[in-house]
Order: C-alpha cells, then structure tokens, then sequence
RNA sequence: CCGCCUCUAGCUCAAUGGCAGAGCAGUGGACUCUUAAUCCAUUGGUUCUGGGUUCGAAUCCCAGGGGGCGGACCA
C-alpha cells in the first residue's frame, strides 16, 4: 500500500527539510518520515535494516524455563542468541532496558554502555518500538530478579517503519482490530491467545479422529450445485468451462460419495461459504469439520461428538470446565439428550408432532407468537417453534434430538416414527454448534427427497435443495449404514475461547472494504 | 433491510453550545538495576464526510460513510 501512497503519506514535505537534516512535527506521517530516514541512515552507513536470516539458538520460553530458579544479581555462563520485536525501552543513561517478544514469552535485554561499547549502545539507543532485532550474550538476572540477556551485540533484524498503538492499552477500536489484525497480535495478548486456543482445538480435533481411524480428505470447493444444508450460497464462474459454479455450503455430499467408495472413515476440516447474514455468530466464510464413518448410526456420532469436544476442550485450555453465563459447565458430564417435539411441546404446553394436520400445528404456533410461512410443512413449523421458545434457554450440552422428516432431506427416518428422522443437532449457549445423523442410503427414498426439496425450491423457497443426480448415482452403488457429523469449528472455538463474537476467533472476518488510504 | 449506540492526535481517552485537551508514543535533555521506568522541556488536529441552525458547533439538526449491538434473514 505504501507503494502506492499519495506523496503527503508519510513523507510530508514540511516534516523534511531539503537538507534531510532535521524533522519537525509529530503525528504519523512525521513519525514515519523520521523511521524512513532512520533507514536510509543506517544503510548509508553500511547497515542493512532488513537482512536476510538471523541464527537463534533458543525461543525465549525454552529460556525462561532452563533458568527458572535463577538468583537475583547472578550471571550465567548460558550464552544465547534471541530474537523478537522491541516492545518497551527503559533507557536509564547508559543503561537500557528493552524488553522483546518472541511468539513464546518475552525476555529483558540488559544493555550496558560498558560491555556493548559506544557505537553499539547508541544504535540500540537508536531503536524504536516495533523494531525486531536480535540479540547474543549471557543470561543473567537482575538485582531485582528479572531474567534478561546480559547483551553484547544487537543486529537490526527489520526496522518497523509505523508506531505501534499504546503499549499499555493496546488497540479496542474493533474495527482496526478486525482490519489490522496484524497489529491487533502485536498488542492484544488475548487476540494472541484465542488463535492458540482455536489452533489447539484443531489440532486436538485430527489427533482424536486419526487415534479412531479417520482418514483427512479434501473435497471440492466448486459446486456445480450448491447441496448438502438449507443456505443461499455465493456463485463465481469458471471461464474456460464458461459455466456458473457456486462455492460450498456443506462438505456432506462429497465426503457420503467416498463412504460408498469404501474409505469407510473419513474426516474433512475445511472452509464453507453461505451467503447470508453476519452477526456475532455467523460469518460468511467459516470452518467445518465433518465426518463419516461406515457401521455407525446416530448414536455413535453423538458419541464422538462428546468425545471430540470434551478433549478439544482439554487440550486448548487444560480442563473441561468451562464458565458459561456464569455457570460452570463440565464438558465431562454426560450432555444431556432431548427429542425437538418433547421441547417443543413443553414450551407451548400442548403436544406437537408432525403427524399433526398442518393447519392445527399453525394455530399453536401462531398463538404462541410464531408467524408461519405458507410454504413450511408440519415439521418446519416446529422447528421454528423450538427455535423460538426452546433454543435460547439452553445453556449447557444438549443433543436435540429427532428432527422432522420434512426439515432433514438427508437424514434417515427414525427407526419407531416415520415422521422423524435419527437426527440430532447439538446447542451450547444457545448456539447451534453441531448436526448429526444416521445417514440415508436408500437411493430411492433419497430421490424422493431431492424431489420434494426442488418441488419446494420451485414453489418459491430459495434455501431449498435440488436433486443431485451423481449423488444419487453413487447411492446406487450401495453406501454402507453410516453415522454422520458435521461440527462448526468456529464456535467450538468461541465456547472453548470464552468469547461472544465469531470475529474473535476468525483471523481476517469478512467487513466492509476501507475507503480511503491508511 | 430496520432500530439503537458510536466515530476527537499514531494509540487510549477528556472537553455537551463559548480558546480542542491529557496520558502513552515521538522529539530535545538528565540518569549504570529499570520493568507501563522516572524527571524537565516540547512537537503533533480535515473533531469520519457534506450540508444546515447559531454571534459562535467536536457538541444541536439533516443527509451520507465506517463500526458495534439487537432484530430480520439464516442450520
């Protein structure tokens, strides 16, 4: 962006003067002027403020744990060579006390007049905020305590050119926290610690998939048709083939396609797009985990489900105890399970069923405060009643359980009712985190559904699906029985994390472009 | 798309109709055990943008823009 910056970016001409001698004024673009020159100094004097590589013998946390018992005003015979970014100074005379950070801890530079010499100390002094250099010499401590490297020489690694935001205060504007998320990790430790958290999640979610035999795969991104899940998906075009193509919305059918290649267990963790709202919970691009796994039915997968969670949650944060609306919440409880109608039924306090007429479940929901759409069929109208009077009330895990035939056109119908599915979705705090079931494979009844979903996508419901023929094809083949998991990793995430909004745990969320040049 | 809130120095925040300020960062100076170092001095503003009301607007009004929250939409 630089590059392209209007002339007043930075090298204001009032801030330098033609002979390059002195600068005046303050704000950003004198501070960046005054860095640039800082640049052209050192390089005409034979310093090159951005080289190649620096040679590291330890990060810094290794350190602090190899000296942990360390006494104050002592100094080892440990010579290191570390490196990180200058984030305080405390310049006592000829003294200076710099404080770096690598991505492990930080650690205090002692640098002394007398042991780096005079040329050495003032290019130290020299230093701004921001600046990552690297630094050897001895570890010693402090008479205070504190474990520093006693240094002896210090290379500029690469001069930072832009101040950073308050050291005490860091950044709270979100906006530039979301858009300058770089600066965002720079001063924000509990940024830091959120993208560790949802890395270790991650991690944890393929070490507990591969110990239980899942294979990872990777499925395409370039839809012909949008299937899998009830959302609007983006479209793009491909040019050569001269043909729209939608990006992803769900991995399911792709993956139900390699079951019936017999891969028998296997796992995606990718990145799927829908085109809807953004809020604190959704963001346009986010990143789902799901899974197959052949002989299995429902139960099975809310059995891994509990399992993938509980030990996500150890990993990341160290215990299963999480603090949620104040309530404390033990992953390693059993999560309780509850059919969608019982939850339904109780909180309109008369029994729904999708065997129910249409018009009747329509009363019940209408005089509960629940509009209706004249297109949802039984099952959709107690779907929106357990959204709107059951979903936000529950706290801890809970398996809801049972979803309507009409509302899960991939889900097998529930082996004791035909109006149900062996489907189960899973809520924490209110949120919906994850969707299971016992796969269908019968490929006629699968054609059935497609068709009732395109009939309904025609008649005006545009979430609604189509029939997937090369899905069906394969179906043809045989797919084994199969449970079925799909879990939204961002809100494990969040619920793992502690955070209310999404764009906590995703690195770049999607926002407005800019206007004008930062 | 609708409602409410918000936008002031690089960052964090004051100033509520009457001279745009502080802390940090920066600059100059002092200091060989500081650690948000301290002390002295000091630079820095399109108060998001454009209109309007007023003797006078960061402040009030209108329109627009960014962001947040809630709703709508949405597994």
């Amino acid at each position: 962006m630089d590059e392209v910056s209007t002339p007043d970016d930075g090298a204001n001409p009032q801030t330098v003067s033609d002979d390059g001698a002195s600068i005046s004024g303050s704000g950003l673009a004198a501070e960046r002027a005054r860095r640039m020159e800082r640049v052209d100094d050192l390089r005409s004097s034979g310093v090159e403020p951005y080289p190649y590589r620096f040679d590291r013998s330890d990060e810094l946390a290794t350190i602090r744990e190899r000296h942990s018992s360390i006494e104050p005003g002592t100094e080892t015979d440990d010579r290191v060579a570390v490196a990180g970014r200058v984030m305080l100074a405390r310049d006592s005379g000829k003294l200076i006390f710099l404080t770096i950070r690598d991505r492990s801890d930080e650690i205090q530079l002692f640098v002394s007049k007398a042991v780096i010499g005079d040329d050495g100390f003032e290019s130290v002094k020299a230093l701004d905020l921001g600046d990552w250099v690297g630094v050897s010499g001895v570890i010693m401590a402090t008479r205070k305590g504190e474990l520093s490297v006693k240094v002896d020489s210090c290379v500029l690694l690469s001069k930072a050119i832009r101040p950073l935001p308050d050291k005490w205060h860091g950044l709270s504007d979100t906006d530039t926290r979301f858009r300058q998320r770089y600066a965002d990790l720079i001063v924000n430790e509990d940024a830091r610690r959120h993208f560790e958290i949802r890395h270790a999640i991650i991690s944890s979610f393929r070490r507990t998939l591969a110990d239980e035999g899942f294979i990872e795969v990777e499925t395409p991104v370039l839809h012909v048709e949008a299937g899998g899940a009830h959302a609007r998906p983006f479209v793009t075009h491909h040019n050569t083939l001269d043909m729209q193509l939608y990006l992803r919305i769900a991995l399911e059918l792709h993956l139900k396609r390699l079951i019936v290649g017999g891969m028998e267990r296997v796992f995606e963790i990718g990145r799927i797009f829908r085109n809807e709202g953004i809020s604190t919970r959704h963001n346009p691009e986010f990143t789902m985990m799901e899974l197959y796994q052949a002989f299995a039915d429902w139960n099975d997968v809310m059995d891994i489900t509990e399992r993938l969670i509980t030990k996500a949650a150890q990993d990341a944060i160290g215990t299963t105890v999480l603090q949620i609306r104040g309530t404390s919440i033990d992953l390693a409880d059993p999560w309780p399970r509850v059919r969608m109608i019982d939850a339904a039924s109780d909180a309109v306090g008369s029994e729904v069923h999708p065997s129910m007429p249409r018009e009747v479940l329509e009363g019940i929901a209408r005089s509960n405060g629940v509009s209706v759409a004249p297109h949802w069929a039984p099952g959709k109208i107690i779907e929106e009643i357990f959204e709107a009077h059951c979903e936000s009330s529950i706290v801890r895990p809970t398996f809801v359980t049972g979803h309507p035939v009409d509302i899960s056109p991939l889900a097998r119908v529930h082996r004791d009712d035909p109006y149900l599915t062996e489907r189960f979705e899973l809520f924490v705090d209110s949120r919906e985190l994850a969707n299971g079931y016992s796969e269908l494979n019968d490929p006629r009844e699968q054609r059935a559904r497609f068709e009732e979903e395109q009939a309904a996508k025609e008649a005006g419901d545009a979430e609604r699906g189509t029939v997937d023929e090369d899905y069906l094809r394969a179906l043809e083949y045989g797919m084994p029985p199969t449970g079925g998991l799909g879990i939204g990793m961002d809100r494990v995430a969040m619920l793992i994390a502690g955070v209310d909004s999404i764009r906590e745990v995703v690195l770049f969320p999607t926002l407005r472009p800019e206007g004008g040049d930062q």
